[in-house]
DNA sequence: AAGCGTATTGACCGGCCGGCCAGTTAGCAT
DNA sequence: ATGCTAACTGGCCGGCCGGTCAATACGCTT
């Protein structure tokens, strides 16, 4: 479908260079249609572009939802296979992540419905984990979710900037280390 | 000085809306000058990019590196004081911050130079403290680092994002949370 | 006063941007 | 066949984009 190649298109050019970078025309070469076309399709770049933006948020949203179903009995265990499962989320769609990027740098909120009801569930997952004792109880849950996002999304969203950085390491490597640190601080104390 | 003026209202700009978003003649008149004057004194808009991001990012390096030069003896305490000190830097600094994204985005690795010179830097001090037994061995003395910086940076780059968070602390609060699971986490164990 | 370099101006340019529109084609129900 | 709607096209437009240029004002040396 057109409306498919159009919208296709013009996500791998947001991606590569934000919003008011990309070039209509360009994005029909590209789409192989014309810009009228795109007009016809989406009314206007601004349409386009949060069309592109929903799509490919809706994408993250069933996938975390989904890891966040699945889930069994709360335990620490758990909460380091869902870091893992996140990092590695961002790792495979790195898409997603320019888009978050760029959406951050525009202060564009229009995600957040989603987001909240995806950082709710997962602090709720936490305070259930720290209440049995699994986790420690003196950190605020939804800080527990936001230090591990955070440090992922960073991760690869500036990937290019610190990947050069003397003595850094591959992804892995540094997930891996990332993981003792923050395992070893949410623990509770013996 | 006019140089200046064009400088400092280039910069709220594109701080604000990144490089391409940004017109010349707005900017020509939020400096109250020609836009033959912005030509005159840089060039072209990219030169003009690159002199607003030089002067950023050496704003930056010297603020840190004069940081890390006073630091004392090596300890873990003062590891702690250098992820609230860097953290307070950027709340204060959210310019550097912002521009800092929009170079990740474009994929502009100019300031990596100075960068690797303070990452090794702070490796090396991780590296040394964790000789004399004050912090765990088994972790990468750069991904030490990469962990502190890549969530202040994020908190402050994401913060529209995240600030609505159900749960979630003002600046202070998270970061406090934030080090108590860091600093756990870096610790050797007993 | 003369000379010179720098700062500054306003008018102007070619190009291309996003968007529009009149018209053509294709699919599909009746 | 007929009619209707949606998909699609090429051409065009007004506007503004970044950039240029010739001319002028200013400040400093000699």
């Amino acid at each position: 479908m057109t409306r498919l190649r159009i919208l296709d298109a013009a996500e791998v050019l947001f991606v590569e260079q934000g919003f008011s970078a990309v070039k209509l025309s360009v994005l029909a070469r590209s789409a192989d249609v014309t810009k009228s076309l795109i007009h016809h399709h989406f009314g206007s770049k601004e349409r386009l572009w949060e069309a592109v933006k929903n799509r490919a948020f809706e994408r993250y949203f069933t996938a975390q939802m989904a890891m966040l179903e699945e889930a069994g009995e709360p335990s620490a265990g758990l909460l380091r296979k869902s870091v893992e499962a996140y990092f590695h989320f961002m790792r495979d769609n790195p898409g997603v992540v320019r888009l978050f990027a760029w959406t951050h740098l525009e202060g564009d909120n229009q995600c957040s419905e989603l987001d909240n009801q995806l950082v709710g569930a997962g602090a709720e997952w936490v305070r259930q984990t720290q209440m049995r004792g699994l986790l420690r109880q003196d950190i605020n849950p939804t800080h527990v979710i936001a230090v591990f996002v955070m440090t992922c999304t960073q991760w690869f969203e500036a990937k290019c900037h610190h990947q050069h950085w003397p003595g850094m390491g591959s992804d892995e490597a540094f997930l891996e280390d990332f993981l003792k640190v923050f395992m070893e601080g949410v623990l509770p104390r013996d």
